[in-house]
This record gives structure tokens, C-alpha cells and sequence, in this order.
RNA sequence: GGGAUCUUAGCUCAGCUGGGAGAGCAUCUGCCUUACAAGCAGGGGGUCACAGGUUCGAGCCCUGUAGGUCCCACCA
């Protein structure tokens, strides 16, 4: 025995060793080999203000459970970490830490506030990493990266003046979504649409030289102040007079024309709208086609600004009721209603966005998505789970151009300047000293940085050298397999894809696997707010980093949102245990030396051979299962392997040829086996619970150093014992068959009695008397008898019946033949089912024309069995009466 | 309004291209059998939402219905 180990797994005492011996071997570290296939994966940058949480661990466990998988493979895998800079995220953080000591951002100044972001960057940047390390990530760590790095900084200045150059990028005037909190713009991304109660404000305005009102509804009033028309359906017959007529708007005392417009629903409401360009989107729209004036009448802090009037200064909510009181007193109100209604919200800070028309940086998309889009069609970039194409196609079809600016001060200042004196627009990789146009020196960069995503868009090629040539980049580049969840598909994958193909001319990745949202166990999301967050830190403290990472891939399906439970964690921190103390048994076994030879295949036993098999085939299958992305099908053939077959069976057939004689070659053979079985599952294992597989790696052998750089198991011819197998499985049968007689009994397992086992089949009988001894002890049989008829067998005892055998066990005064006779009835019942559903199908001549000929002869050979089967137990029920 | 997805054991969910329904937890019974009580052995529990259709054969494919969830759009 190498040494006394625990009799439970403790993942603390092994987690953070292995990791650092991991490290300190740099078994993570990748270079460029030509002579090997690289297997490169991107992490999904973390944000810097981010503290690891369940999404996160998934993520990250999905991706260490491929490179691992890849890298026993014999791939030079490189998993390519790096955190982003977050803009705003960030920025709000560091707003509210200077808020706390009483610092206003716009007294502290531009470059002042750089200063703490990049102080927050060093405290917070290295805590997410070092959560990740606790996971078992095996990123490689000396390419650590960051969005704002210098090499970051590069591509995305060099994107933009490329893109810019192209016409790609353009500065205008647009109607944008606009956070009054957060002071920025936001792209459309970005806005979060939340049902909420509000009213809808029926409201009539004049007609100008008539006596009428015109009616309209709105669940904004206050933007009223910005009205520059009323416009109607051109169809509407009910309006058709007073098109072209002017409606006087009150407050600010403005006479607007009354249009038509295809816009307007005649159905909904009273078919008129008041239209606002400045402060609804489809209001610019009309205001686009019909020249209409955009008055725009919000400060940035939504507060109503110098074109409101009266209620210049007013908070946009206070002006809202304001302005309802005043029309209700001047008679313009005509009712209030309830209303439910989608809000944009700011997905951020959840605030209210207000539309605003302003000058801004934006990216037309109409044709950089252009072969994003055949990408995804012809195939060359595949998203698993499949139906993610749909969401893809969905955003790509309505694709609108990309707000890139941000009123924000952390991030990449955009490269653009301006010429004080002429107005001139320098777009420049370097800060041009003079005015090109009029020569003047006046020169001031664009104050605005770029949206997060800009950067992390580039994330692929930039992490591995882009701009420059790189080595790097040529070999690791495209990536393999990108895993993020389908929330941020939007956002982030098809900017990298059509990043990719614009700049690298090349897709950035050939797969895409999607996974869902880790919810609390009653399916809610997890958030701060509601206080339901688990934090996986404290998983991996209590259960270990290998019991989070088997719960969180398994029992899920691609795609699909998961709840999370602590009896599942719990159950597979016992899975670890259970591995734990077969290695155990393995080892306490062991003879002194480790002397176990390689036995010669003559020496392998019946048992050692299905077992050998079995594993043959879960390698097969569970390799394909990983290729195929099916993790989670996967590790669950792995835990049914070691569980219910390695252990339940195996190591109980084989207990009795240890505990006999160590030194017998029956024994060497189990031995080898065990060894060789337990091996192959840790490595089918590794990818998934890399701390406990590697721990018992190391004290089971000492060939190799670490599992992690271990070969990867491949099925082989060798060990495809297919009759071997069919055997055992019968004679499984038989000992449950055995075991549930008994516990029908109530015969406890101390009370031993004899077997007889009565067969005219010599196959049977040889198998038989080959394991003879495992039966007798997993069928609790004082002696097993194998015999070809029933000679001395007891009236008194009861049958069980397998394939061309009965198993008699006399019982003796302990059989109540009635119950027997019952239980037997019920046996025959059963087994006329059987052959009843059987012959249904054979004798159906469509179904002997139709079906594939394996299914047939599948279905013939079973007709055979439960016929034989079917006769036993008729003749052993006639015996009885 | 458009789309996706789900409805399978008491609970939470698997079930890959159609060929006799599975897991974990829970539950019941019996076991401290010298790897493991975080365990062992045995059991109960499902007309796979409903209605049609295709097929020799449907949990799986098609159509429709009902209910849930999510995404997109945003009728002011």
C-alpha cells in the first residue's frame, strides 16, 4: 500500500496544491509548434468590476472542460485569457466610491478620474482571475491580456481609422437612446424594455380658425412641449378635412400642422398621434419625411431645457404632472387611463431612456454584415445549439447602425479632432499637430470614448497580436470554439464575427456553443436586488471546485437555462467521494511492490473482460459525445461507468480472487484491471473534475506525472469483448433476480444458502462454473451447484429464471409455495406479454418488409429467448402444483 | 405583432439523427457485508400537456389547441 488515504475526499487539502504544482509546470502555457494542430479558445473577457459568479464558473467550466479534452487529445491547446475594462460599468463604480468620500466626477476632472479607474483596474482587475484559478481554469496566464492594454489600445485605433477611412464610421446627428443617469448614449443593445404601469393621457388640442379639438392619447405628455405636428392616417376618412389645418399647442404657444402619415394606426386610439421628433424615434421618422422641425427640449440630466417653456428647469416626471394639472384646468384633458406599457430602460441602471436627437459616433452596419451573415447560412461558423440561428438572423435582418460614442471618460478616447478655428475633422492614429485645411495649431480631441464592445469586438485577433503580424496570429488564429452565453449574441458574437471577417478577412471562430442562465432553484434569475445569488466561491469551499463543475454541466441541455441546487452539488460531492474510496480499495490491494504485471490475455477473466469492454465503449461513446459538444451526456456516462458498473459490479466481482491470494495470476489480472479501468475513467473524468482525477492519478501510478498531459483513452479492438459481455449481463440478471427473491423473503444477507443452478446449455454451464465464485458471493450462496437437471433440489425452494437456465434456492421452511406459485403466475403473465409484443411485430409482414434487417433479427432473438424463457417457468409452475 | 423554447416519476431535469421510458433528490423496505452510511441491496411511482396526422413503429417528425418562459419589435 503507497499510503494511508483518507476515508472521505477532502477537495481542500489537494485543490489549491494541484493548481499550483499545475502552474509552476506551466502545463497551461502554449507556444507556437507547427509540428502540432492548435485548439485555441478566447475567454470571454470578465469585467474588471466583476466579482466571479455563476454564469462566470459556467462559462469558464465549459471552456477548461474542452481545452482539457483537447489538450490530452494531443492538440496545442491555448486558452487565452484577459479581463475588459467595462467602461461603463466601471465608470458608475467609481462614480459611487468618489460619491462616498464626497468628490464630484466633473470637479475631479478628466485625468484625475483616469488616475482612479486605472488604481480601481490594479486593486480589482487581478480578482477575477484569481476566482478563475480556484475554478481550475487552465488559461494560459502569462498572455494575460486587458481591452485597454497597449496592444488593445492599437486595434482599436487602428479599427477605427480604418473603419472611418472606409466610410464605415460616420459622426451625425441621429436620434439615439439617451441615459440620464449615466449621462452617455447607449446603442440600442443596451435599452431593456420593462411592462410597466402608467397612464395614458387622452388630450386635445385646438384646430386653428375652426371651433374643434382634436383628440389624442400619449403615456408622455410632457414631450408635448416638443410637438412640431399632429398627424393622422392619409386613409382616414375621419380626418381627411383638417389635414393641412394647424392645431395650437399650448404652453409654448406654437401652432403645428396637422399631417398625414402611413405611421399612424387608424384602429388604435383615436387615430391621432402627436408627433415629437426630437424625443421618439418613430416621431423623427415622420419628422424625416415631412421636414418637420426637431425641437429638442431636454437637458442631459432630463430635466426640461430653455424650449419648454414654463417648465424650464423641471425634472421630466414633476413637468409630466405639471403640465396634466394645467390642461386639466384648462379643459384640454379628457380622461386618464390605466395603461401597461413597455418602458426602455437603461439595462445598466434600469432608468428610464429618454430618446434624444444629438451628434454622434456610429457604425453602418448595412454591409460589414454581409458575410457575417453568409458565415452563420453556408455553415462556416456553426452555433450549437443550432436554433440560435434564428436570434442571429433575427438581429442581423433588422440590423440599424451602431452608436459607438459614449459620453463617458473610461475606456478608448476616440481618435477623432477637431480644428478649433475651421471646424475640420482629423480622424488619425496619432494627434496631428496642425490643422491639415487652415495650418491652425488649435487642435481638441473628440471628448468621448467608445462603446465596451467596440473594443471587445476585436477580442479574438487583437488578444493574439493584431495589428501586428504576429507569429501568434497566424498560427492560433481563427479560434475553435467560442462558449458565452446567448444573452450577449447581440452584443458581442456577431460583432466579433463581423469584426473577423472585416479586418482578419477570416471568421474568428469556427464554433459558437451557447450556454443559458444559471437561476436560483426556484427559476428566478440571480441578482443583487433580490439577494439570491450563490456565490460559487463558497461552493468550491464547501463541496470543492469539481462538485460545482460536474453540477453545473450535467443534468442540462445546450442551449438551456439551468436552477442550481445544493442536493446537486451535494450529490456530486459525493460522486468524488465515491471515486475517492474505489481508488482507495484499489490501492489498500496493492501488493507491497506494485509488482502488477500487464496478464496475458488468456489470464483475463470473465469479469475482466466485461469490464474491459464496457469501458471500451463509454471511451467510444463519450468521445463522441464531447466532440459533438454533448458535455453534459458525456460526464453522464462517465459517472454511470464508475458508479454503477466499476463499483457496483466490478469491484464486487473481483473481491474474492484479491482477498484469496495476492500473488496469484487470477489476481494480478483483477489488479491490472482495476488499475487500468480506473485509470482510463479518471482520464474520461479529468476534463470535468480536474482536482480529484489528478490527485488519484498521481498516487496510483508513478509513470506520469500528471493526468492533465496524460493521453486521452481510445477505443480498441483489444478490448471489445462482445460475448463476454452479453455473459455478465446475464448473469447480472440472475444475481438480481436472486437478490429480489430474497428481500421478497425477507432473508437477510447473513443467511447464506445454496444455489443450484440447473442448465442443459453447455455455454451457460461453462460460463458458470468460469465465476463460480463472484456469483456465490453477490448472490449470497453458501456453495453454488451447477447441474443439468433438477436431481436433489428440494421441492421446497424458489426458482429464478434466466436464458436457458433456472436457478433453484432451497429455502426450505422458509418457502411459502403459494406466494411462489403467485409469483411465478405473475412471471408467466409477464413473459406472455413479451412474447405477445414480440409476435405482434413479426408476424406484422410490413414491418418484416419495412424494418432494417438488424432490428428484425433483434426482435427474432428475443422472440427466442422469452420462448424458452416462458416454457421454464410453465414447467417449474406445473411442477409446484 | 414576430420568433424561440418548454410541458416526461412527488420535485428539478436528461433523453443525440424515430426501434421496448432515464438520472439526481425525495419516498418505502432491509442492511454498520473488512473502499465508501457522502454507503450497500431491493421496491414503489410516468396512457412522455391535449387532439389529429405521417410511419411497420412516435417522448422524438408534421399540423393544430391550451398553458408557461424567454428574445425581438414597440400602437403614440
Amino acid at each position: 500500500m503507497r499510503k494511508e488515504m483518507a476515508k472521505t475526499y477532502d477537495p481542500k487539502q489537494v485543490e489549491d496544491v494541484i493548481y499550483q504544482r499545475w502552474l509552476d509546470k506551466k502545463y497551461f502555457h502554449a507556444e507556437v509548434d507547427r509540428s502540432k494542430t492548435p485548439f485555441t479558445i478566447v475567454i470571454p473577457p470578465p469585467n474588471i468590476t466583476g466579482q466571479l459568479h455563476m454564469g462566470h464558473a459556467l462559462d469558464n467550466t465549459m471552456q477548461d472542460i474542452l481545452i482539457r479534452f483537447k489538450r490530452m487529445q494531443g492538440y496545442n491547446t491555448l486558452w487565452q485569457p484577459g479581463t475588459d475594462h467595462a467602461s461603463i460599468a466601471t465608470e458608475v463604480k467609481i462614480i459611487e466610491t468618489l460619491k462616498k468620500e464626497g468628490i464630484d466626477k466633473a470637479d475631479l476632472g478628466r485625468e484625475k478620474f483616469l488616475e482612479r479607474a486605472w488604481d480601481w483596474k490594479k486593486e480589482y482587475g487581478g480578482r477575477i482571475i484569481s476566482q478563475l484559478k480556484k475554478l481550475g481554469s487552465s488559461c494560459d496566464w502569462d498572455r494575460e491580456r486587458f481591452t485597454m492594454d497597449e496592444g488593445c489600445n492599437k486595434a482599436v485605433t487602428e479599427v477605427f481609422c480604418k473603419m472611418y477611412e472606409k466610410g464605415y464610421i460616420y459622426k451625425g446627428s441621429r436620434i439615439i437612446n439617451w441615459c440620464p443617469v449615466c449621462n452617455t448614449s447607449i446603442s440600442d443593445a443596451e435599452v431593456e424594455y420593462q411592462e410597466q404601469q402608467g397612464h395614458f393621457w387622452h388630450i386635445k388640442y385646438a384646430i386653428v380658425g375652426t371651433d374643434r379639438y382634436l383628440e389624442f392619447a400619449t403615456t408622455r405628455p410632457e414631450t408635448m412641449l416638443g410637438d412640431t405636428a399632429i398627424a393622422v392616417n392619409p386613409k382616414d376618412e375621419r380626418y381627411a378635412d383638417i389635414v393641412g389645418k394647424k392645431c395650437f399647442l399650448p404652453f409654448v404657444d406654437r401652432e403645428i400642422p396637422i399631417i398625414a402619415d402611413e405611421y399612424v394606426d387608424m384602429e388604435f386610439g383615436t387615430g391621432v398621434v402627436k408627433i415629437t421628433p426630437a424625443h421618439d424615434p418613430n416621431d423623427f421618422q415622420v419628422g424625416l419625411r415631412h421636414n418637420l422641425e426637431v425641437i429638442n427640449i431636454m437637458n442631459d440630466d432630463a430635466t426640461i431645457n430653455e424650449n419648454g417653456g414654463k417648465f424650464v428647469g423641471m425634472d421630466r416626471y414633476a413637468a409630466r404632472e405639471q403640465i396634466v394639472k394645467e390642461l386639466d384646468e384648462m379643459g384640454l384633458l379628457v380622461r386618464i387611463e390605466d395603461y401597461s406599457h413597455n418602458v426602455g430602460t437603461h439595462d445598466r441602471c434600469k432608468t428610464t431612456v429618454e430618446p434624444l436627437v444629438k451628434q454622434q459616433w456610429f457604425v453602418n452596419m448595412s454591409e460589414l454584415i454581409k458575410p457575417a451573415v453568409k458565415a452563420v447560412k453556408e455553415g462556416e461558423i456553426k452555433l450549437v445549439p443550432d436554433r440560435m440561428e434564428k436570434t442571429y438572423f433575427n438581429w442581423t435582418d433588422n440590423i440599424k447602425d451602431w452608436c459607438i460614442s459614449r459620453q463617458l471618460w473610461w475606456g478608448h478616447r476616440i481618435p477623432a479632432y477637431y480644428c478649433q478655428d475651421c471646424g475640420e475633422i482629423i480622424v488619425a492614429k496619432e494627434a496631428p499637430h496642425t490643422c491639415p485645411k487652415c495650418g491652425s495649431n488649435h487642435i481638441e480631441q473628440d471628448p468621448d470614448t467608445l462603446d465596451t464592445w467596440f473594443s471587445s469586438a476585436l477580442w479574438p485577433f487583437s488578444t493574439l497580436g493584431w495589428p501586428e503580424k504576429t507569429e501568434d496570429l497566424d498560427y492560433f488564429y481563427p479560434t475553435d470554439v467560442l462558449v458565452t452565453g446567448y444573452d450577449i449574441i447581440f452584443f458581442w458574437v456577431i460583432r466579433m464575427i463581423f469584426s473577423g471577417y472585416e479586418h482578419m478577412g477570416e471568421r474568428p471562430f469556427k464554433t459558437v456553443l451557447f450556454h443559458g442562465l444559471v437561476r436560483d432553484d426556484q427559476g428566478r434569475k440571480m441578482s443583487k436586488s433580490l439577494g439570491n445569488g450563490i456565490d460559487p466561491l463558497e461552493i468550491i469551499d464547501k463541496y470543492g471546485a469539481d462538485a460545482l463543475r460536474l453540477t453545473l454541466i450535467t443534468g442540462n441541455a445546450p442551449g438551456n437555462d439551468m436552477r442550481f441546487y445544493y442536493e446537486r452539488v451535494e450529490a456530486n460531492r459525493n460522486f468524488a467521494n465515491k471515486i475517492w474510496n474505489a481508488s482507495r480499495f484499489i490501492m489498500m490491494n496493492m501488493p507491497e511492490d506494485d509488482s502488477i504485471t500487464k496478464p496475458d490475455a488468456k489470464d483475463l477473466e470473465l469479469a475482466d473482460k466485461w469490464i474491459l469492454s464496457k469501458l471500451n465503449n463509454v471511451i467510444k461513446e463519450v468521445t463522441d459525445n464531447m466532440e459533438s459538444y454533448e458535455l453534459g451526456i458525456a460526464v453522464q456516462k462517465v459517472y454511470d461507468f464508475i458508479w454503477n458498473e466499476f463499483c457496483d459490479w466490478y469491484i464486487e466481482m473481483v473481491k474474492g480472487r484479491l482477498y484469496a491470494d495476492k500473488t496469484s495470476k487470477s489476481a494480478n489480472a483483477a489488479l491490472w484491471t482495476l488499475k487500468t479501468v480506473l485509470i482510463d475513467a479518471l482520464k474520461l473524468l479529468h476534463p470535468y473534475m480536474p482536482f480529484i482525477t489528478e490527485e488519484i492519478f498521481c498516487s496510483i501510478q508513478s509513470e506520469e506525472e500528471s493526468i492533465m498531459i496524460s493521453t486521452w483513452p481510445e477505443y480498441s479492438e483489444e478490448r471489445a469483448f462482445t460475448k463476454e459481455e452479453k455473459w455478465v449481463e446475464i448473469m447480472k440478471e440472475a444475481i438480481v433476480g436472486i437478490r429480489k427473491v430474497r428481500s421478497d423473503m425477507n432473508v437477510p444477507p447473513s443467511k447464506k444458502a445454496a444455489v443450484y443452478v440447473v442448465t442443459e446449455n453447455d455455454t451457460v454451464k461453462s460460463v458458470m462454473e468460469g465465476a463460480t465464485e463472484f456469483f456465490a458471493t453477490l448472490s449470497y450462496a453458501s456453495e453454488v451447484i451447477i447441474q443439468k437437471d433438477k436431481s436433489g433440489i428440494s421441492d421446497n425452494a424458489v426458482s429464478v429464471h434466466i436464458e436457458n437456465a433456472v436457478i433453484y434456492i432451497p429455502f426450505e421452511e422458509l418457502v411459502d409455495i403459494e406466494k411462489e406459485k403467485e409469483r411465478l403466475t405473475k412471471e408467466v403473465a409477464r413473459l406472455e406479454g413479451e412474447v405477445k409484443r414480440v409476435d405482434g411485430m413479426l408476424n406484422n409482414e410490413r414491418f418484416i418488409s419495412k424494418a432494417p434487417q438488424a432490428k428484425i433479427d433483434e426482435e427474432k432473438e428475443k422472440k427466442v429467448k422469452y420462448t424458452q424463457m416462458l416454457e421454464q417457468v410453465k414447467e417449474r409452475l406445473s411442477a409446484l402444483s
